[in-house]
RNA sequence: GCCCGGGUGGCCGAGCGGCUAGGCGGCGGGCUGCAGACCCGCUCCACAGGGGUUCAAAUCCCCUCCCGGGCUCCA
């Protein structure tokens, strides 16, 4: 039974979905307006987790993720850059879905354009208005703060301490935490006409339109870094539970911890702005999902270079492990000290899994992996042949776990630029043997490379190479 | 100002009343033609500071210091 914590009730919780056996899960996408950063990767690698995690447990899980194509940045970045706000998020849009494939995040079922559901945040907002809790001004239509009872709850505030705000409010509005539904824009901006006038819908709607449009009311997973807690997830709140009537609309939030780098939160002005892709250049996205697996989701994490080099030669070491798992020779005999092993692991598993339910302790998770690993290599090393049945049941386990976390998926493949580079120095030997007239063993090299599909051809002291088709 | 987190051994990081996670790095040894991988040992029980509660505190309470996040841009 899986136990995960609700920042509603500030409590570790048992996981009960409404209906049956399948899970609806919801979780914030991002503004698509420039690279993702590695705080992104911490955010969508944990719920790429937690969906492989219930979906590994048997649940049947609809993981939906919404992509914010119109918003204020996009629209400001688009007019900089002279072209149409739209195409600006496709193109991030494009952007961020490669960056998804490269970390191995393909959890999520369905990603919503916000700008594909204007007619249902229409819609709402009519319900909203209706209802008497949003009220239209010179600038737009405001959700009545005052009106919803319960608004603060999810973040521990009350309305009366929410007076000090960073950004002067929009003097319109009848209390200063209420916030925007539809905001009215002049026609040179992109917009959608409403009974309101020409304009956008404000930035929290969306998410509560798109999970109502596709999962009703009421919702099992709502997932998002700790930062929107307040006022985002707060307002959508208010919002779906003021249209709907129904309470709660989402029976388990969760907040991701924040990624800082230098101890501070990335921002371009800081220098402290580490882009996905830039990273993944020269590192393994597999180092990377372990680095944030070490620790918890909903710690803090200060990103530094060590950290992932370390996780580096963690699953380097890792996969040492599985390849000599893999290439043990087998026996139908089981030993006495095969039986401890098997115990062991038993023990393992329980231990394992047992974390992975107390709200998803990936770090003490690892803990438990790496000494498997341990006693496997130990074990390893002083014997020649391992039990058939349980050297298929060790490697079955680590596979399993590794596509719950999204790791060890790579068999030891030699990627194409790396061959290039072995080719090379092979080349090069073998053209050193041919100067000595070593022919023999030159001769053996080319033919043991074509063996495996790799033809050499010397053309006088040069020699190429290409692949047999 | 108000509301949240956090400060743990060389580094990263779990733990959240007793049972001294784990990883990375370093050093020594084993195994090895060499290297690597792997194994063993060491790096000697560290918990921001000061009070308190308790038979027992990194873990609970109080105070102080430092760092970060939120308070309608934000994963």
């Amino acid at each position: 039974m899986l136990r995960i914590y609700n920042t509603m009730t500030r409590t570790v919780e048992e996981f009960k979905p409404l209906r049956g056996n399948r899970v609806y899960m919801y979780v914030c996408g991002p503004t698509v307006y420039d690279y993702s950063h590695i705080g992104h990767a911490r955010t969508y690698i944990a719920y790429d987790v937690l969906a492989r995690y219930l979906r590994e447990k048997g649940y049947s899980v609809f993981y939906l993720m919404n992509i914010t194509d119109v918003d204020d940045k996009i629209i400001r970045r688009a007019r900089e850059r002279g072209v149409n706000p739209i195409d600006l998020a496709r193109e991030y849009e494009r952007y961020f879905m490669e960056d998804m494939e490269v970390l191995g995040i393909q959890s999520v079922n369905l990603y919503a354009r916000a700008s594909e559901y204007i007619d249902e945040i229409v819609d709402l907002i009519k319900v909203l208005m209706d209802k008497g809790f949003a009220y239209e001004t010179e600038t737009g239509v405001y959700f009545d703060t005052s009106r919803f009872k319960d608004y603060g709850k999810l973040s521990h505030r009350r309305p009366e301490e929410l007076s000090v705000h960073r950004i002067e409010p929009d003097p319109t509005k009848r209390n200063p935490q209420d916030f925007a539904l539809w905001k009215k824009r002049d026609r040179d901006e992109i917009g959608w006409d409403s009974p309101w006038g020409y304009g956008r819908p404000g930035w929290h709607i969306e998410d509560t339109a798109i999970i109502l449009t596709h999962f009703g009311p009421q919702i099992d997973i709502h997932g998002g870094a700790i930062e929107l807690t307040f006022p985002h997830h707060e307002a959508e709140i208010a919002q779906a539970e003021a249209a709907t009537g129904k309470k709660p609309f989402v029976r388990y939030w969760c907040h991701t911890g924040l990624l800082t780098v230098g101890g501070e939160k990335m921002s371009k002005s800081l220098g402290n702005y580490i882009l996905v892709r830039d990273i993944v250049k020269e590192h393994n996205p597999e180092a990377l999902r372990l680095m944030f697996l070490l620790s918890h989701y909903r710690s803090p994490i200060d990103f530094k270079w060590r950290s992932l080099e370390s996780s580096e030669s963690s699953l380097n070491s890792l996969y040492n492990m599985v390849e000599r798992l893999r290439a043990v020779e087998t026996d139908e005999e089981l030993s006495e000290e095969e039986r401890k092993l098997e115990e062991y692991y038993e023990d393992f598993k329980r231990k394992f899994y047992g974390y992975l339910d107390d709200d998803l302790d990936t770090p003490r998770a690892m803990a438990e992996l790496f000494k498997l690993a341990s006693t496997i290599n130990k074990f390893l090393d002083t014997r020649e042949r391992l039990n058939a049945l349980l050297k298929l049941k060790l490697l079955s386990e680590i596979e399993r776990i590794g596509r719950i976390f999204g790791i060890l998926k790579k068999r030891p493949v030699i990627e194409m630029d790396l061959l290039e580079r072995v080719l090379e120095i092979l080349i090069d030997v073998r053209g050193e043997l041919r100067m000595r007239r070593e022919f023999e063993i030159a001769d053996r090299i080319r033919d043991r490379l074509r063996e495996i599909g790799i033809i050499l051809e010397d053309i006088g002291y040069q020699t190429r190479w290409r692949l047999r088709r």
